[in-house]
DNA sequence: CGTTGTTTAGACAGGACCGTCTAACTACAG
DNA sequence: CTGTAGTTAGACGGTCCTGTCTAAACAACG
């Protein structure tokens, strides 16, 4: 059930913090500031002391409610994955023709792409400066995984003589429109990659007539 | 000329440092010991300290050739981006004719992948952390612009009613091969994005017969 | 009321990191 | 021989960051 905290924001010194903010649990508070401020300007650009003071929350919480920086960090990606999985899912779910779920994925991307703040994959930018056994790396392995098994199951609903091979097409599709999209802020990146798609789709059924 | 450095190594309380090394400027010596470590672990998980400790150096030296920390990224950066410049081009020039030029970029793609210490592109792993002004950002525009003409001068050599369309397409590719072979560490990755490229290259060049 | 779980403000230690500075030494050019 | 450019070792200050700790308040529940 919801943990209501009264309104004691009077008499408060104000931050940036707005005023719906403080109905929620300080744990809460402290994820979307995470979220925010992790994704805008990376994990490592941002101290504890810029999330705790966005959240307006002490610091004393932040350690109550998280066992450290890395474990936020963890949180914060776990809830970008789950997040974005769902959305993916949903847009798929929209469609029952084979072809059209794979599309649809190119699809949740332009939307994506079209969110104003979009910065790109929190993977991607998280994934350059972190050490290889770092929570960021593990995190970026069981997206990745999620990522191959989603275009696998896609491929291999269509007839098609090799999934894996349409799979990883489409994966590099899927990369290449999120890297693009981010690099040059160009979302019609995602318009690029589905045309391509198209064209994959139709040359990996074509033959086998 | 060359400026020689007759062998002082006698005596030196021994580092990391090779031999050959000892023969060269400190600034070349930072140079590289910057690029192993920046590009293996990242510009901002390394520290000055672990630079001139790996060029065996003295912190001086490195204040002396560079006005700091950035300006040695700048310099980082600029030579990655030159030097794999080069290498592309030198791949293109070993063909002639137009589509057979387009491919020479995945398959340079191919053999970048296949090195062994392969860790990503590295304006792609600055992007990620970087503030938008800073000397990452700037690096990271100027290549993005030299990615974008590349692919834009050899798509107009094929003949092609759109070439603006067909480079989007190239450059999505190359990101994808990129991307995908980091995060995957599947250097195959350039075999499937130069096979997608000759779809495409099919695509656009047969509908204007 | 008292207890337990949650939150606050702020001080503090400890470490990493960047950049400056000094004092001296080496190589080479004039 | 003298001066200049390059180089060295290391100390130092200042800043930022993470994480711990304390003392106190508040909320909810029994």
């Amino acid at each position: 059930m919801l943990q209501l905290y009264l309104d004691r924001s009077v008499g408060y010194r104000e931050g940036v913090t707005r005023p719906e903010q403080r109905r929620r649990t300080a744990k809460e508070r402290i994820l979307t500031a995470a979220d925010d401020l992790f994704y805008s300007e990376g994990i490592r650009s941002v101290g504890i002391d810029r999330v705790i003071a966005r959240a307006g929350v002490a610091k004393g919480s932040l350690y109550y409610s998280f066992t450290g920086k890395d474990d936020l960090v963890c949180e914060y990606l776990t809830n970008r994955h789950s997040k974005w999985a769902e959305r993916v899912a949903a847009g798929i779910a929209a469609h029952t023709e084979p072809r059209a779920r794979i599309l649809a994925v190119y699809d949740a991307l332009g939307a994506l792409f079209a969110e104003p703040d979009y910065r790109g994959c929190a993977f991607m930018n998280s994934i350059g400066e972190a050490a290889p056994d770092s929570v960021e790396a593990q995190a970026t392995r069981t997206f990745r995984t999620w990522v191959h098994t989603l275009f696998l199951d896609l491929a291999t609903a269509v007839d098609v003589a090799e999934p894996q091979q349409l799979a990883d097409a489409l994966v590099l599709l899927y990369d290449g429109a999120v890297a693009n999209a981010q690099m040059d802020s160009a979302p019609e990146a995602a318009r690029t990659a589905r045309r391509i798609a198209e064209l994959v789709l139709d040359d990996e059924v074509r033959p086998s007539l």
